[in-house]
DNA sequence: TTGTAGGCGTTATCAT
DNA sequence: ATGATAACGCCTACAA
């Protein structure tokens, strides 16, 4: 147990005891190696103005000879941070994701602060236990990613006094820092954009409901469909989860309407992975895009601009989003905890691909009449001269 | 500065200084509390057998009744461990790595280990940099993935006896706990693959050079172009780095050549992302695939089954990779110390979709013969019956 | 300008 | 079965 470290021993040299590796030096040893005290060096090391310049240069250069480096446990304790952030999102495996990740990683880097990823799965349980985790560990903020926190640990956060920024969803009652994207801006946009095609039939694939940009992204449609004096068929807005899987079978139900004129002749997503599975869905239905119908997606991912996905959709900034959130929180961190909560709202922008055009000249020249009463089920018969 | 503890003092009671968070319980408060010795307190929450039940059961309620957490930061520094691995990563954007990731949050999860992401850009100042960061923080391990670490940095993780997984990438001189997979066997099924569809004339965009990985898929390559006796003609390797840019651009030099017989009539790629490009570059050409031309990747990354791409490809058991990195860790960091490494190999296996098909008539009938004294370098003539 | 002396919150050792 | 005590490595009043 005793270390037993005379005054002048050498750093650590004494006893090399057996197999281990050889205990890093602490300030003790630069201490003792420079020939002043711990408090002197701490002083040096951290740059304040009460040293000679002498005994700084002394200790920087001997500090770097013996490989010194703070025990941030130590230092943590003592100053109760820890110079890492919190980041929690829902599955990394999103496309969406790591994106953010990636503004985020960055902006903290700079500080040359930790970042620790926890992944919730969306579930509760896991949720919280990683919010406590988070806190036990004296984190100096946190970012909660597309979901929010139970009342719960939402209190535990404000009662330790920690940092948070939400990012895409807004927590109800509390108030904290928010950084998000005009969602309504966004949808109308595409809706606007498909409108100007021409299309006046519109389907709607909506994420999950208890979202706040979920709820957004569905009124910012319904608001369009009511503007432009759409059609406004509840048949048209389908449910999804914001998964590929989920834009596939909401397309197929879309498209199964037995009255062609009943079928959209262009689909919105709430976000990107639902409209590529809605590609998929339609390619397989044999229903040709954009000639047949359109697709507009929502974020902008990545592989969206490869040329056989080729999606038209809204660009979500996603780093930009990262990079807000991180700044937000290094700001408050940094000293205005009292200050208003602050919220950057990031202006989307339509992404004009390959999967609009305007509406097929059958569709739109289709509904002059319909003939009476058939419980008809013809989708493919209408398939002839498809306009690129 | 003195929180000037009282004996029967009610736990953080006294004094509720101005507008701060009311400062968390301490093991001291607890023990107050419950009228024992904080070292009871730590041994009852512990589970150590030398505490009447009784009061164990005493503080226990006590403690959730208080929301008593212990510090993370003040553990640490007694017991000097973290509970938490460090997870080097060169770019999470990058779609083969969250799924990975996803792996190892998993298995570090269930032992309520936290993960600190670090993401390196491959720059080597930043890998170093962050390196000694979770040094300073004295991670329980370490896991680096496909990428390579300075031997300095190497050195000093060694001395810090901190456990290290490798994943996709050996370091060189160093033997750790390494996760991969059999590169070779995977090059080797695409490669033979693609020899019973009948093509004979194969390119390869491969990564970057200084990657082992991308060295065995290469020579993985070189050897079935021999074993099969296929045409070797050294302009159809193509340097890319595993971008997707770089597989469009490398699939064009590809296709570039004067002579129709100098194209390939299938393309492999180190992994799926070029193996995109290269499917971007061809559609942008005008060549279809698979008929005109086959396109295996390698990885299987998630968007490579949607319909639209449907990306014949080598699957790479992302997940499981993740997994079996985190499992090593733990075990070293459980105890075995000194053990030999471990590796564990993955076994990857063929995804045959769309974008694979026997080359087109043409392209087998066309080198019936050549003229006479070309400094030729025939290798497509004896291509017929190739059995699947 | 430098040194001394706590104390951050725990756990481990050794008494009792 | 429980308690006093000493670290873990650092920072920071305060004294010199």
């Amino acid at each position: 147990m005793s270390r037993n470290r005379l005054p002048q021993e050498e750093a650590n040299g004494g006893t090399d005891a057996g197999q281990g590796s050889p205990a890093r030096p602490t300030i003790l040893d630069l201490a003792a190696l420079c020939g002043v005290s711990p408090a002197t060096v701490s002083n040096a090391l951290a740059g304040k103005p009460n040293v000679k310049a002498q005994t700084r240069d002394l200790v920087l250069r001997k500090a770097r000879e013996i490989g010194y480096h703070a025990s941030s446990t130590a230092r943590g304790l003592r100053m109760g941070r820890s110079w890492s952030i919190g980041l929690v999102v829902g599955d990394i495996a999103n496309p969406f994701v790591p994106d953010v990740v990636r503004g985020v990683e960055d902006v903290v880097w700079r500080e040359r602060k930790n970042l620790i990823l926890c992944n919730t799965d969306f579930q509760a349980e896991k949720k919280t236990a990683y919010v406590r985790s988070l806190l036990d560990k004296q984190i100096d903020g946190m970012i909660v990613l597309s979901q929010i926190l139970d009342d719960q640990d939402m209190e535990r956060v404000e009662a330790a006094g920690i940092p948070l920024v939400t990012v895409n969803r807004r927590a109800p009652g509390h108030s904290c820092d928010y950084v998000g994207i005009d969602n309504q801006a966004g949808v109308r946009m595409a809706m606007d954009y498909l409108v100007s095609l021409g299309h006046r039939r519109i389907g709607f694939i909506k994420g999950l409901f208890r979202s706040s940009s979920a709820d957004d992204r569905l009124a910012a449609y319904q608001e369009a469909v009511a503007a432009h004096g759409l059609d406004s068929d509840p048949s048209l807005v389908v449910q999804g989860d914001y998964s590929m899987e989920s834009g596939d079978s909401a397309t197929r139900n879309l498209m199964a309407a037995q009255r062609p004129t009943a079928r959209p002749t262009a689909i919105v997503a709430a976000n990107d992975l639902m409209a590529l599975g809605a590609l998929g869905a339609l390619h397989d239905l044999g229903i040709k895009v954009p000639s047949d119908v359109s697709v507009v997606g929502f974020d902008n991912i990545q592989l969206a601009e490869h040329p056989l996905l080729n999606l038209t959709t809204i660009n979500h900034p996603k780093r930009e989003t990262g990079d807000s959130a991180a700044r937000l929180l290094l700001q408050r961190i940094a000293g205005d905890r009292g200050d208003p909560p602050r919220s950057v709202i990031l202006k989307p922008s339509l992404i004009v691909r390959g999967t609009s055009a305007p509406p097929s000249a059958a569709a739109v020249a289709k509904p002059r009449r319909r003939s009476a009463s058939q419980p008809e089920k013809n989708q493919a018969e209408k398939k002839q001269a498809a306009g690129t």
